[in-house]
DNA sequence: TCCTAAATAGTTGTCCTACAACTTCAGGAG
DNA sequence: CTCCTGAAGTTGTAGGACAACTATTTAGGA
């Protein structure tokens, strides 16, 4: 087996070549190739695969291992995590809800139910970095897996230094789509996790009617440090499931 | 400046250079020896603080950057992850919720409700990969921050192969501490979260009146894979705060 | 035959040197 | 003042070498 990976590696993305490699890992892993404990391929049969240098393959392999998702064994090799059961992103690997639904095998949609801009407010400004009374895009979202509701989210973009385009794309879609257009990918998020009991959140058919919700609160960053996204989203609890690898 | 942590790190403790590195960057940066935002040392400056190579340098940095605390920029440096507020260890860095609590500033303790042992539930069997019946060290415990209850634990330990010393030191006091000189430290975890509404959870006067925690049901695991340890602890809402570093 | 111990091959960890790719900053041309 | 260019500094990738550890095989003895 030889060279089979290199085509998909690219030298001129700007991606580079470990994080490539790395997610291209990433995706044979949680498409099982292989079984949940067994050991992938070594290092060098790693670095014919993809054609890159050892320390290229071992930078991927690193980073996999701090996600939880494999298990580098001095002298032995690297194994895939067990965790008695299906192999799993976790939470703390960021990408958009609806992603997360779709890899988990169902159909993910979403229903706007607000899109507005108006002026932030004081936790948003601070959230954002944003003087007083700055525009903002605020969002009140309904998202859904097979048509049934599993959360709802209230989303705050800084519109300063969007174009109209992106606005108009946001407000009807995916936001880690419109905000990739515009090249501001956030590569950082920090949430705070809150569980929370009220009436107040939701709306329509969709409400639970016990009112309980798992909060995330987040703000996005981008690879300089400035916040591009804040928002809470709440989760009907029940319907969705959280996991997270935790690792030393 | 030169060769200031040589001595912080061993070649003969069995743990790798490159966790040795990791672990004491990440305290300086928990401790805010630089500003968030700030850039850290550069690679060859690490080199000489710490007298090892430069590629075991660069395993501990692309660590951390993995786990969210930094941020390394092509030709430019690494730098302390801006959160707009404190820089804190997050979720999926797995360590005891005591340690955690300590870490935070605060000073923590424990109350030990019942410590039994008895035959294990159908859920922990599976979790644990236990044949039914088998026996098991159940605790219930309720810790404290600054003499405070911030949660209730309930923990579930295999004692096949566990000494009547380690089971005692368990039932006593710290987790980590017990399996750590059992020679079975888990170093890693698959939680799941949730949010709970319940009056049958906790004791005594720490109980909340509503009810509502964020639980964490977790599963600990050896290095080869082995379940080490399972249980649920609930968090009331509000005395703690959680955080996760999410990373693309 | 069975068990133990030593030799062996295979794998990851660390070290070294070198250069490419990128960022930042200073200085000069216009 | 602005823009461009070049130099210096930093991280990314490459290749080779050996150390440390693991897993397997082999040889030897009881």
């Amino acid at each position: 087996m030889s060279i089979l990976f290199k085509k998909e590696i690219s030298r001129t993305s700007g991606e580079s070549l470990g994080d490539q490699v790395r997610s291209h890992l990433r995706t044979r892993i949680l498409k099982h190739e292989w079984d949940a404990g067994s050991k992938i391929p070594g290092e060098f049969e790693l670095v014919s695969q993809y054609g890159v240098a050892r320390v290229t393959i071992r930078t991927a392999l690193r980073s996999l291992e701090t996600q939880g998702l494999i298990d580098i064994r001095h002298g032995s090799g690297a194994y895939v995590a067990d965790f008695g059961g299906v192999v799993r992103a976790g939470l703390q690997e960021l990408k958009s809800i609806t992603e997360t639904i779709k890899e988990l095998g169902f159909k993910a949609g979403m229903v706007t139910r607000t899109s507005e801009i108006r002026q932030a407010s004081k936790t948003e400004a601070a959230d954002l970095l944003l003087p007083q009374g700055s525009q903002v895009l605020h969002l009140e979202r309904a998202i859904t897996a097979d048509k049934e509701i599993v959360a709802f989210s209230y989303d705050t973009f800084p519109i300063d230094d969007l174009s109209a385009a992106t606005i108009k794309k946001l407000s009807s879609g995916s936001i880690f789509a419109g905000l990739g257009e515009a090249n501001k990918v956030p590569v950082r998020a920090r949430a705070e996790i809150h569980a929370i009991s009220s009436k107040e959140i939701g709306w329509g058919t969709g409400k639970p009617r016990n009112g309980l919700y798992l909060q995330l609160r987040q703000v996005h960053y981008l690879r300089d440090g400035k916040p591009i996204a804040t928002g809470d989203t709440y989760f009907v609890e029940g319907k969705f499931q959280f996991i997270i690898h935790r690792t030393i």
